[in-house]
DNA sequence: TGTACATCAGTGAACGCGCGTTCACTGATGTAC
DNA sequence: TGTACATCAGTGAACGCGCGTTCACTGATGTAC
């Protein structure tokens, strides 16, 4: 059958949404392509008419992770107390129980990180995301800060996620919240 | 053929310790039973007579992976300047690009967590740190700031071994290091 | 001391399964005449 | 306006492969007599 002028677009599209959404739930290696064009109600033979190989959409979701989470960010860096806003909702519960909307620094980066496969876009994620906290910070140690601060995110965001005492993964999530708080 | 007394027990610890080695280094879902046990000069068959299943398998090198680091851990926390030696560590360039000898926090239990397969070992070990990082910490406030602490080194550490720039990597690593050490 | 037997760690072929990838094909639509 | 043809996004069977797991078997050794 024929489609609309942007049909294929818009299927690619698709494809790169649902991909950003599971590689980052579920990781890379346990999402199959198979599953996931069966989730968009296709085939999987198709597939290849939009990507040469997995690696090619595992880069080009990493990519549109990256490129989501700068729009959905940018509200946040132009509020009034950007920081303690953007402290808050990294370290939410929500970001928390729902890593497949969330950043994909702890999710696919790591994971691409431990195969070998690290890619120049994570570099990219982590120096926007440096920058943005850098220039909320006084003082002459706003570079240095920043990494500690990022660094503290994510940390606390993969312990929270790894453990399996509930009580204790919201306590890790608050605890590092109100001390990032402390220090913005 | 009939082995000694000890060797089924010698052959158990030989798979669970090249197994905490690779579910580390590569991933628990990327290290096959087959090349696992081909590495130890075996066939895959004999495995399923010390173990019930792969899971099992997982649990055991995660806790051998646990005491490992415990008594590994020892003389640091034993030492003139525990808390300073532990971060130097932990954000060392070789714990950074061994994780197969490694903390299993930001490898193994990461990966289990985000399977939805998280153990209370996983628990015990994130306790076990934090407790040991908080009794070198002064002040009211020592449990929140063991919190933010461990969570810097394994944010910093995932971080670290993310990123594709290995001079990025290296800042990373270096910079957290100073600022917790500032704070120690 | 010598022989028959029991033990059991390890062997290796086989199982069904899902993976990434390939490819000949379909069939609704737009275009050409 | 009506018909023949080209297009091409999507179909679905098939490929080789490695996975976790099962199982009948091997064969060197310890034990019993």
């Amino acid at each position: 059958m024929r489609y609309s002028d942007d049909h294929k677009a818009k299927t690619r599209q698709r494809i790169i949404e649902e991909a950003a959404h599971l590689f980052r739930r579920d990781g890379v290696g346990a999402t199959g392509l198979q599953p996931l064009m069966k989730t968009l109600g296709l085939t999987h033979g198709g597939f290849y008419a939009h990507f040469k190989s997995k690696d090619e959409l595992v880069e080009t979701a990493l990519a549109h992770s990256a490129e989501q989470l700068n729009s959905s960010t940018e509200h946040v860096f132009a509020s009034e107390a950007p920081l303690a806003t953007f402290i808050r909702s990294y370290l939410s519960t929500a970001h928390c129980a729902n890593p497949g909307e969330g950043c994909p620094l702890p999710t696919m980066s790591a994971e691409l990180g431990q195969r070998g496969q690290a890619s120049p876009v994570t570099d990219q994620i982590v120096r926007n995301r440096l920058a943005a906290i850098e220039a909320c910070l006084p003082g002459e140690n706003a570079a240095e800060e920043s990494i500690a601060m990022l660094s503290t995110m994510i940390g606390a965001l993969v312990l929270a996620r790894s453990v399996s005492d509930p009580e204790l993964s919201q306590r890790l999530l608050k605890t590092a919240r109100q001390q990032l708080l402390n220090q913005a």
